[in-house]
DNA sequence: ATTTTTTTGTACAGATCTGTATTATTTTCC
DNA sequence: GGAAAATAATACAGATCTGTACAAAAAAAT
């Protein structure tokens, strides 16, 4: 009898809006920097509330990754099949994905997951499996593409890609300027052209 | 009369402690999840004293960033004119050292500049100028080697390296192992081969 | 040896953080 | 309408954070 918190885990309107503002704000601001007063505040919901819905604050961090995780997967593949034929394209679309996230986001701030994986430094802290577990699923896709494209080596150049993602995601943060993407997207067709002799 | 704290600016033994502590520490667990009194602790320091040497903990992570850097580059010019006979061969060699970093440094967690970077949401921070700088003196490092070694399209091709060189650094970070940075080895090999045409 | 400077130790102010207690108010359900 | 549940508002405990005050101890300088 540890007399543990009763945790509501409908899905109710509010709950949904505290979610989406600690994604908001954890996003914009980097997780330790964001107070769990600030997204009561900013989600216009007494404390208690979030409280209610969300054990801790490390909770909301786990299932702000989680859910933030199946949106990006979920807008990267609508715009892949939106704008790629073939999965040769969507190798180089992956990138063109990254390209319009920067112009679209009102303030893009890279991967929440890279971001959340340089932040929480210690490695056997329980997000670091999940952020791990991301990064393969997209490498994965990488390889597979490249696979079905006919190209040489796919595993070694889908590991050249991710590398490339995570690179020109950060440069990008850093410079404060796309061009970084840029260069990822016609660095892509050289590597494509290299593994197609 | 604003009656301002004064600094002593003197290089002692003791400043100098303090600041290897606060490198070692801020390095391994981020700007942010160190505070003053860790270091103190760790630097077996009295928080006065620190005081005395710093205005603030602002002004040590600026001169962090500073040490750091001219640390890096230090390290990183050491490596390839031991291991480096062309410009050609310090392409590859500045990637060799990111290896070579991974092994040797106790706790590798990547670019100290790229942490900060990401850590420190706002980009008008005035740390980001430093950051920003320092990447800008390590791209053209990658172009002027680039130039010399007559590969073609110097400056694109330094823009691609930068990114696979933070890309593998993140990588490495977020898998816990150093396969990425091995990766991205081979790859500047292929991306050498195609700027040789 | 004595003065001056530096360093320490402790305490504390004031801010901020996570999480809870409590009571009032609103919403929902029947 | 009236009972039950959800939410709000406020206050607060306890921890931690940056930075300072102040007196004692240690080190350095003269």
């Amino acid at each position: 009898m540890t007399g543990k918190k009763k945790i509501n885990t409908k899905n109710t309107p509010i709950r949904e809006r505290i979610l989406s503002t600690a994604l908001k704000l954890f996003y914009e601001n980097g997780i330790q920097a964001v107070g769990v007063d600030k997204i009561v505040a900013e989600a216009r919901v007494a404390k208690m509330t979030l409280y209610s819905y969300f054990a801790s604050k490390e909770d909301l961090i786990y299932e702000y990754l989680e859910v933030i995780s199946d949106k990006w997967f979920e807008d990267f593949h609508k715009y892949l099949n939106k704008n790629c034929k073939s999965d040769k394209e969507r190798l180089k679309g992956a990138f063109l994905f990254l390209k319009h996230s920067y112009e679209s986001v009102e303030q893009f701030r890279g991967s929440a997951f890279v971001n959340a994986g340089l932040e929480i430094a210690d490695p056997k802290h329980p997000v670091h499996g999940l952020i791990l577990e991301n990064q393969e699923i997209l490498r994965e896709s990488f390889e597979n593409w490249a696979y079905n494209s006919g190209l040489s080596e796919a595993r070694r150049l889908s590991y050249t890609l991710l590398n490339l993602f995570h690179g020109a995601t950060v440069a990008a943060i850093i410079e404060d300027f796309p061009e970084p993407i840029t260069h990822a997207v016609n660095t892509v067709d050289s590597l494509i052209k290299v593994h197609e002799n």
